[in-house]
DNA sequence: GTCTATAGTCGGATAGAC
DNA sequence: GTCTATCCGACTATAGAC
C-alpha cells in the first residue's frame, strides 16, 4: 500500500482552506438555528467559526450559499444516522411478507432511533430548529433537506403503519397517522420551551428521553393495535 | 336611552388613532409571524396596515413594543376563543367526581376545539406561526403568550387525562402523555409544509379538518383506554 | 487563503412641519 | 396623529495588500 493510498483511508489531513470552510459549516447550523437567516449576522457566523468575515464570501459565495451548505450537512448527517434502519425496513419490505411483529419490531427501531435523534442528541437539537425554520418559511433550503431526508423516511414508516394497520399504502388516513405519531416526537422540539416548563423539566436528560420513549411505543402500540 | 348609552353598547367608533393602533397590531401578527422579528422591517409592517412609518414608534414606542402588543392579542384572543370549554372543564372538575364517560366527552371537546384553532382557521395561521417562533427563541412575548394561554389549558388537559388514565395530576407520565397528545395536532401546524406534500394536499381544507379530526379522536380513545 | 479597509445598502428611530 | 426628511448604526459584499 503506497502512503497515498493510506492516506486516503484515513481522514485526510486537511487543507487549512478545507478546515475553515468546515468550521464556517458547523458555525452556520448552530447559529442559523438559535436566530434565523435574518436574525444571524455574518459577524456572529465568522466569530464562532474563528474566521474571518471575508472567508464567508470566498467560500460559499454568501451568506445565502453558507446556509446551503448547512442545510447539505444537515441531510448527510441524518442520512448516515437514519440509514442503518431505513436501509434494514427496505430490505424486509423488498425480500418477504412481513408478518405483524416483525414489523412492529421494525417500527419500534425506527421511531425510538427518530426520537433518540430528535430528543436525545444535543448535536441534533440545532438541526431540528434549523429544519423547524425552515418550514415556517420555505426556500431552497427546504426543497434539500425535503428531498434528502423527509420523503424516504416517511415513505418507510407509512409502508409499515400501512401493513400494521391492514390498510393500502395509499390511504390517505395511513398518512394522517404517520404525521399524528411522528408529531408525538417532534412535540418535543417543535415546543420543547413550553413542554419542559409544564413539565417541571429543566432539560432533556438520558433518563427522562427514556421515559418519553417509554410512552411513545404505548401510544404507538395502542394506536396501532388490531381492533377487537 | 341616551344616544351616549347606545354608543357605549356597540362597537365605539374607533378615533383615527385607535384605528391605526388597531391595523399595525393585525399587521404585526401576519408579517411577524411570516418573517420572524428580525426578517420583518418596519418599512413592510407600515405598509401593510396602511400606516406611515412613524406611527409604530409614535403609539407604540418601537418596533419590539409593536411585538409585545401582538403577542398580547394572541392571548386575548385565544382566550375568548377557548375560555367556554376550559370553564366548562373547570367547573365540572369542582363541582363533582367527573366520571370515565364525562371526562372523555369534554376532552373530545377540549381537543376538537383546540384543533380546529390550530389548524382549521386562517387567523390562527399566524398566531401559531407567532408562538412557533416565539418558542423557538423565547423571549418576553413568551411569558405573556405562556403564563396568558398554555399553563391554563395545559392544566385542564391534563387534569382531565389522569382521571382517564386512572393516575395521580402530578405523574410526570401523564404530563408528558399530555404532551404527546398535543403534538399530534400541533404536527401540523409546526411541520405543516412537510405533512402537506406528503399528505399529498395543497392546503388543510374544512373536509381535511374532519378526517385528521376523527383520527385525532381515535388515537386518543386508543391511548386511554383501559387495559384490559 | 486570509487579512484590513471600505463601499454601498438598508434598517430603526427621530425631528419638526402640518 | 400623521407626514416627510433625515440621521446613524449595522449589515453584506468587495477590493486589494500580504
Amino acid at each position: 500500500m503506497t502512503i497515498q493510498a493510506a492516506k486516503r483511508e484515513t481522514i485526510p489531513a486537511p487543507s487549512r482552506g478545507e478546515d475553515t470552510r468546515q468550521r464556517l459549516i458547523e458555525a452556520a447550523l448552530e447559529i442559523f438555528a438559535a436566530y434565523g437567516f435574518e436574525g444571524a449576522s455574518t459577524r456572529m457566523l465568522a466569530d464562532r467559526a474563528g474566521a474571518n468575515l471575508a472567508a464567508i464570501p470566498y467560500h460559499f459565495g454568501s451568506k445565502e450559499g453558507l446556509y446551503l451548505a448547512a442545510a447539505h450537512s444537515i441531510v448527510e448527517a441524518a442520512e448516515s444516522e437514519m440509514s442503518p434502519v431505513i436501509g434494514k425496513i427496505e430490505r424486509a419490505l423488498a425480500q418477504r411478507k412481513l408478518d405483524r411483529d416483525a414489523a412492529a419490531a421494525l417500527l419500534h427501531e425506527l421511531l425510538e432511533r427518530f426520537s433518540a435523534l430528535v430528543i436525545g442528541s444535543p448535536q441534533a437539537d440545532s438541526w431540528s430548529r434549523f429544519v423547524l425554520r425552515e418550514q415556517l418559511q420555505p426556500g431552497a433550503a427546504f426543497e434539500i433537506i425535503f428531498e434528502g431526508i423527509m420523503r424516504k423516511n416517511a415513505r418507510a414508516f407509512t409502508k409499515l403503519l400501512a401493513i400494521l394497520l391492514k390498510r393500502p399504502e395509499g390511504d390517505p388516513r395511513v398518512a394522517v397517522r404517520a404525521q399524528t405519531i411522528l408529531g408525538e416526537i417532534l412535540v418535543f422540539h417543535s415546543s420543547g420551551t413550553a413542554a419542559l416548563r409544564l413539565l417541571g423539566w429543566k432539560e432533556f436528560s438520558a433518563a427522562r428521553l427514556k421515559v418519553i420513549q417509554a410512552i411513545l411505543r404505548e401510544n404507538v402500540d395502542r394506536i396501532v393495535a388490531p381492533v377487537k
